[in-house]
RNA sequence: GGCGCGUUCGUCUAGUGGUUAGGACGCUGGGUUUUCAUCCCAGUAAUCGCGGGUUCGAAUCCCGCACGCGCUACCA
C-alpha cells in the first residue's frame, strides 16, 4: 500500500480558528495511524485577503497542539515549495494543459459585465451562473485579445447534460447536475490560481491520499472530480472526507470570527489545555466504543480505518459548540494530572505572576477547584497578598446561636467583632508551629465552650470557621482553610486577624 | 431563488425492524465536608422534526413536507 499522506491547507487570512484545529486533527490522526505523512500547504493565493503574520500564528498554534507536520513551508520536503504563491508556474502550466486539450478557455469578460449579468439573473430569480459568453469566441478573437493584452481569466469548461457522481466518504455517493455547475475560474487575471485549480493540482502532485476538508467544500467537489478527469488522474483520485462544520452554541450559523470561542487565542489566554481541546473536538463527532469521554488522540485513532468507505467513523451532523462541556473536559484533565505537572503548566501559564516560584504547595489545594488555569489567580491571590476586606462579606456570615445572646453580641456585626477577638486570642496562644489537629480542636472548643463570654450561648462551628476564613482571605470561598493558613504563615495570619479586629467596621466604608 | 447535506433529552452522542430509547455535559435534590470544589447517590428531560405509507411490529425502510446548515465570487 502507498504511504498515507494527508494535508492541511490553510489560507493565511487572520487568526487561527478552532475549526482549523478540528480539521487538522483529522489529517493528523489519519496520517499517524498509518505512519504516513502529514503535510501543511499554505494556500496564499488570494492577495487581497493575505494577512501578515497569520502563517506564523498558525504554526505556533499547531505546535501548541502538538500537531506537528512532516512537510511544510518551513521544514520543506520532497514536494517543496509548500506555499502556493511560490508555485505559480506549476498552476500556469496546468492551466495550459487544459487550454490545449479543450477543457478550459480564455475569458475576457469584464467584472462589470459579469456583475451586470449576475444582477439580471437574480432579478429573474434564476441561478446566478456565468453565461459562457467567452466559450464561443473564435480562435482569432482569442489571439487578438491576447495580443492586445486584454485582461483575462481561464475558465473550466464544464460538460453539459451530465450527472457528475461524487463519492463522499461520510455521505456516500452524491449526484450533481453538470448544467448547474458554473464554468469555474481556474486562473485569475493576476496570474494566481483559484483554490479549485491549485488544490487539485497540488493534492495530486504532492501525492495526497486522503483529502480532508470542511463541509463547505462539498458543493464544489464535482468541479474537482472533473479536474481529475481532465488531467487524466482519475485513477489516483483520493477519497474526499468532509467533516461537519462546528456551529455556534447559540443563534444560527457556523462558528464565526466574531465568536470569541472561535479563536485559539481565547483558549490560550483562558488556560485550557491543548490536549483537552482536542479531546473535546473529537468527542463532538465521535463516541468512544467504551463510552469514555476522556481520551487522547491516540485512542481517537480507533475512529480511523482507511479500508472502510467512511475512512473516519464520525457523525455527519453539524454539532453546536458547547463551552460548558469543554470546561468539564479541561477540568478532568486538571484533576488527573500530577501536582508536579500541573505546577509546571501553571508556571508556564502565569508568566508574570510575582510568586510563580512558590505556587507548588498551593497546587494540591486548588486542583479540584479549577477548571482552567486562569481560575488559579482569583482563588489564590489572598495567599500572597493581604486582601481587601469588605464589610459586606462579613455581613453575609450571620452567626447562628442556639439561644439569644446579650445585647452586646447582637446585632451580628457586634457579635462578630467579639468572636474575632476571641479567635485572635486563641491564635496568639496556639503553640507554634501550628498543626491541623491542634488548630481545629482549639477553635471547636472555642465555639462550643467558651463563646460567648459568660457562656450564654454557642456559635456554630461552621460559622466560626467562616469568620476565620474571611478574616484571613477576605472572601467566603477559598481553598481549605488550614492548609492555606499554613502556607501563608503564622505571623502573617496573626497580623491580618489583628488588623481586622482593630479596624473592624471601618474598612470599606 | 437554485443545488447539496442534515434532523434522537437544553447540548454532544448511542441506537441500522421488536430496547423500560442508553451514556455524557448541564440543571435539580441528597450524602461526605469548617466554605467552595472534588467524590458518591438519585432525579430532570427526547410522543426519536411533521404527515403519509410498507410491516404483525418502525427512531430504524420508502415518499412528501417543514426546518436548519452549507454552497451559489477573478475568497478560500
Amino acid at each position: 500500500m502507498n504511504q498515507v499522506r494527508t494535508r492541511f491547507a490553510p489560507s493565511p487570512t487572520g487568526f487561527v480558528h478552532i475549526g482549523s484545529i478540528y480539521l487538522t486533527m483529522f489529517d493528523y490522526i489519519v496520517a499517524k495511524k498509518y505512519h504516513g505523512q502529514f503535510i501543511i500547504r499554505v494556500e496564499d493565493t488570494d492577495q487581497n485577503r493575505y494577512v501578515e503574520g497569520a502563517e506564523d500564528a498558525l504554526f505556533r498554534a499547531l505546535d501548541w497542539f502538538g500537531l506537528t507536520s512532516d512537510e511544510d513551508p518551513i521544514k520543506g520536503g520532497p514536494f517543496a515549495p509548500y506555499r502556493q504563491s511560490e508555485r505559480l508556474d506549476i498552476y500556469r502550466q496546468h492551466a495550459e494543459i487544459l487550454l490545449k486539450n479543450g477543457h478550459a478557455y480564455y475569458c475576457f469578460c469584464t467584472k462589470e459585465r459579469l456583475e451586470e449579468h449576475r444582477k439580471q439573473q437574480e432579478s429573474k430569480r434564476q441561478p446566478s451562473m456565468y453565461d459562457k459568453h467567452c466559450r464561443s469566441l473564435s480562435e482569432e478573437e482569442v489571439q487578438s485579445n491576447l495580443a492586445k493584452k486584454v485582461s483575462y481569466v481561464v475558465r473550466m469548461k464544464i460538460p453539459e447534460n451530465e450527472i457528475i457522481k461524487v463519492q463522499d466518504a461520510l455521505m456516500g455517493e452524491i449526484e450533481f447536475d453538470s448544467n448547474l455547475i458554473d464554468d469555474q475560474v481556474l486562473l485569475k487575471s493576476d496570474g494566481f490560481p483559484t483554490y479549485h485549480l491549485a488544490a487539485t493540482v497540488d493534492d495530486h502532485l504532492m501525492e495526497i491520499t486522503h483529502v480532508i476538508r470542511g463541509r463547505e467544500w462539498m458543493p464544489s467537489t464535482p468541479k474537482h472530480v472533473l479536474l481529475y478527469r481532465f488531467f487524466g488522474w482519475e485513477k489516483e483520485m483520493p477519497p474526499f472526507i468532509h467533516p461537519p462544520l462546528i456551529l455556534k452554541s447559540e443563534g444560527q450559523g457556523k462558528l464565526s470570527k466574531r465568536d470569541n470561542v472561535s479563536s485559539i487565542d481565547y483558549y490560550k489566554s483562558e488556560g485550557f489545555f491543548p490536549e483537552a481541546i482536542l479531546n473535546y473536538l473529537a468527542n463532538i463527532v465521535w463516541n468512544h466504543p467504551d463510552g469514555k469521554e476522556i481520551y487522547d488522540w491516540k485512542e481517537f485513532e480507533q475512529a480511523v480505518d482507511i479500508n472502510t468507505p467512511k475512512v473516519i467513523n464520525i457523525t455527519s451532523q453539524a454539532p453546536k459548540f458547547d463551552l460548558k462541556k469543554l470546561e468539564w473536559v479541561n477540568g478532568e484533565y486538571i484533576r488527573k494530572m500530577s501536582d508536579e505537572e500541573l505546577t509546571k503548566r501553571l508556571q508556564e501559564f502565569l508568566v508574570d505572576h510575582p510568586n510563580k516560584d512558590q505556587i507548588g504547595p498551593v497546587v494540591p489545594l486548588i486542583k479540584e477547584r479549577i477548571t482552567k488555569l486562569s481560575d488559579f489567580v482569583p482563588l489564590t491571590d489572598f495567599i500572597w497578598e493581604k486582601p481587601e476586606y469588605d464589610m459586606e462579606v462579613f455581613k453575609k456570615i450571620q452567626p447562628k446561636v442556639d439561644r439569644p445572646l446579650d445585647e452586646k453580641i447582637n446585632p451580628p456585626a457586634g457579635g462578630q467583632k467579639m468572636v474575632l477577638e476571641k479567635i485572635l486570642g486563641v491564635m496568639e496562644t496556639l503553640p507554634r508551629p501550628w498543626n491541623a489537629e491542634e488548630f481545629e480542636k482549639s477553635f471547636r472548643k472555642l465555639a462550643e465552650d467558651d463563646l460567648p463570654a459568660g457562656g450564654q450561648g454557642k456559635i456554630k462551628v461552621g460559622d466560626m470557621f467562616q469568620l476565620i476564613r474571611v478574616a484571613v482571605s477576605g472572601q467566603l470561598i477559598t481553598p481549605p482553610l488550614f492548609e492555606s493558613v499554613k502556607i501563608i504563615g503564622e505571623k502573617e495570619i496573626l497580623d491580618r486577624v489583628k488588623w481586622v479586629v482593630e479596624n473592624f467596621g471601618e474598612f470599606n466604608e
